[in-house]
DNA sequence: CAGTGGTCTAGACCACTCG
DNA sequence: GAGTGGTCTAGACCACTGG
């Protein structure tokens, strides 16, 4: 009856049960450490996870208080697609479709923070899972960040070559919907305008850009998290 | 130079400049507390953050290892619709459309795990940034579980006043790609068939569920989460 | 300027799990 | 069985910020 997850569930309960309310302050950690025999930290541990999770505010000298309008956090694991594929029991595949260099064009430009033309590396691939069209991947790479030797991405994916050997710094993720244009259609096996999944990404290490990658996902993909 | 952000910056330095390759043991917390000079828990609080985020795994007796394949995390804000608006800098508006109670059809009773034909209280709100239609929203709630009074949901949208006075014990949410059916079509003003990106959420109270709610948003809605 | 949370320390015991 | 991470404690100082 001392661990700082006693505590965490036990201030949940509270909240839950509205013995504290929407908005109401609660008793200081010291207060909290009296009263459930433990020391300041534990609490410390405890109160700080609930206000990870969005559901107390903490501010120094002004206290805690339960959030009114609880900002959910989900969080996102975000697997290479072999290991999404795999986990699904599904055999996984995937066919390079296209390398070659080519000068940005301004919206790639433009989400990369670089100068129109530079030269990047373009690469389509489609991913397969038991043998069907799961992604279609089109990928910017700078070729200016990467470590050699480059793989030529026939044996290894871009996709997981870059988690495991190009750190970044920031980047982030974007989900949205589509109507397929042609050429994804064509990859996916779909008519033109099904309407699929996408997902963006765009990484950085200091200063320069590494990737920049929208993967359009079959139909009746669904992107799951826990609350 | 002593505080957990300089371990967990050092360490991550170091992961990042392959001084700790993918896969490798590194240092136990008591060699590296007495490396960078603090105490061990102030390693383990560094290390831990780096563990909640994929970079390293850590096993008690086996140490810890620079992970090979790190699945990033990337954690999703979920606010209310009228804070999502707000944020924008758009004003918020809301309609009820529809309000009535109705047994769960299958679909909705397999989602909430209850028997088909439970009575629930079927809601259909359409939200309005800026007087545009936003989100179009189709909600099943359970009246059993639901605190009195209970709104009409004409002064209040269900979305806001279920986050404030519900407390949820689990949950999920799922996004995926959908084409607009007629009745979304009509509600958001757009062409049937048109790409939408759409949000689905399930929770539950110990036991029993609380609501199942779909949100098909707008054309051009963009889900975005910093990695 | 004083109260509250944020963090650090040194030491201890415990829990898990690898070999 | 022994080594490693997980956690707790008691005390201390600090940083921020509300009144």
């Amino acid at each position: 009856m001392a661990s700082w997850e006693d505590v965490h569930a036990e201030v949940l309960r509270r909240i839950r049960a509205r013995d504290w309310a929407p908005g109401e302050l609660i008793p200081g950690e010291e207060d909290l450490a009296l009263e459930f025999g433990v020391a300041r930290a534990t609490v410390n541990r405890a109160l700080r996870t609930l206000a990870e999770a969005g559901l107390i505010e903490r501010r120094r000298k002004a206290g805690t208080r339960v959030a009114a309008l609880p900002v959910r956090r989900a969080t996102l694991r975000i697997p290479v697609i072999r290991q999404e594929v795999e986990g699904r029991g599904q055999r996984y595949a995937f066919r390079l479709l296209r390398r070659e260099a080519e000068g940005a064009p301004a919206p790639v430009a433009s989400r990369l923070e670089i100068e129109e033309g530079t030269p990047l590396l373009r690469l389509e691939t489609l991913h397969l899972a038991d043998g069907l069209p799961f992604v279609f991947e089109e990928r910017w790479l700078n070729p200016l960040v990467l470590p050699l030797p480059m793989p030529d991405f026939h044996e290894v994916s871009a996709n997981e070559w870059l988690v495991a050997n190009v750190p970044f710094l920031r980047g982030d993720i974007a989900f949205s919907a589509t109507a397929a244009h042609a050429r994804e259609a064509e990859a996916l096996d779909v008519a033109p305008g099904t309407a699929l999944f996408v997902t963006e990404r765009t990484t950085f290490t200091t200063g320069a850009p590494v990737t920049l990658v929208r993967m359009v996902h079959a139909p009746g993909y669904r992107l799951l998290a826990p609350l």
